[in-house]
DNA sequence: TTACGTGATGACAGAGACTGACATCAGGTG
DNA sequence: CACCTGATGTCAGTCTCTGTCATCACGTAA
């Protein structure tokens, strides 16, 4: 056995997941969810940068895959179709983990900072969309204006996904929202 | 002449702003703004709930000011169109501010925290425009993915309307960027 | 075996954001 | 003149987050 319990991370992150849930984000303090995990608030901060980014260290994967996804779509593929093909690889990438997307966003949502921290998220994700479009040949403004698209599609799939007692796939959730937002922005 | 000097609201926020651009967000302390400012700093936290808020003061209205103008559009409008009425309505507002717009942009993008502030602004101006379109008939989610887009046109708008020498009206980049919009859901 | 470097952690002090409670006091009101 | 009100000041305290130094099991090389 190591010196140490392995795993200091993701003790953290499930302790905080946690204690979050159980008392509410501002309610829980650093020291607690330090202590639950076996470890001190010094070592809390070692691992994530502040008291909210315990719960978002997996949108840099999250991220990666989308990019990754829509910078290897066909070359001759639309934009919008391109970053289809992001859409539901980051679909797929969520298939098994439809309870615990739930309870991470429910405490998510209890809170405005961690709502706040959870839209740099998605602004990180959609600049990094950007900058894969304009590889991709596309101009702006309107690689923002696609990237936001694919963005705001995957938000509202997303909370339909996993709206209670929803049992649709992701995939097939995106996919009508792309439809609807079609829809709309014709002018229908 | 009155116990204390007016508008202590607005020294606050004029310091801080001052201050946010010549030292940088986190190398102000709220100690210094409202020293600049004649008062205390348990007073600033009478004005503004935190060191972000000072900033953000005028989006509570932006955000009335737009949900407004959707709200009186025509009620024949098509939803993208009762937008476009709210857009026109917001770069009105906008019109004789281009360069405080500016130095306020500067401060904020150079920080990640208050670009999260800034986000979130961004989404209660979504929500509130949902609420408005569902009064308007819309049904979701297809009322979301209108917001969605509405709020996207006027980032990207805004972003090129306070770009270095740009001189063009908000109006004019707000109909530039709606047309870019729909060319690309359209899957052109 | 011994000496040494490495990396994860702990301990501690301190700055700064924010809050609650109470004090102050000019101006209005009866 | 007594009283109330509202904006501000003062002070103590909690919590987040950071810098610095100490600790110590483990791996490595002489």
């Amino acid at each position: 056995m190591g010196r140490w319990e392995p795993d200091a991370r993701g003790r953290l992150a499930k302790a905080a997941l946690e204690l979050y849930a159980e008392h509410g984000y501002e309610q829980t303090t650093v020291a607690e969810i330090a202590k639950r995990a076996g470890l001190t608030e010094r070592t809390f901060f070692r691992h994530y940068a502040d008291k909210r980014e315990v719960l978002f260290a997996g949108a840099g994967e999250l991220e990666d895959l989308f990019v990754r996804a829509v910078a290897d779509a066909p070359r001759a593929a639309v934009p919008l179709d391109a970053l289809t093909v992001g859409l539901d690889a980051v679909a797929e990438m969520f298939a098994d983990r439809r309870e615990f997307a739930r309870r991470r966003h429910a405490v998510i949502t209890a809170n405005a900072e961690l709502q706040e921290r959870e839209l740099i998220k998605l602004a990180s994700l959609a600049a990094a969309l950007v900058d894969t479009l304009r590889g991709r040949g596309l101009a702006e403004p309107t690689a923002s204006l696609a990237a936001e698209a694919a963005v705001a599609v995957f938000k509202v799939a997303f909370e339909r996904w996993i709206a209670p007692g929803e049992e649709r796939a992701m995939r097939q959730l995106i996919r009508e929202s792309l439809t609807e937002l079609k829809a709309v922005t014709s002018g229908v």
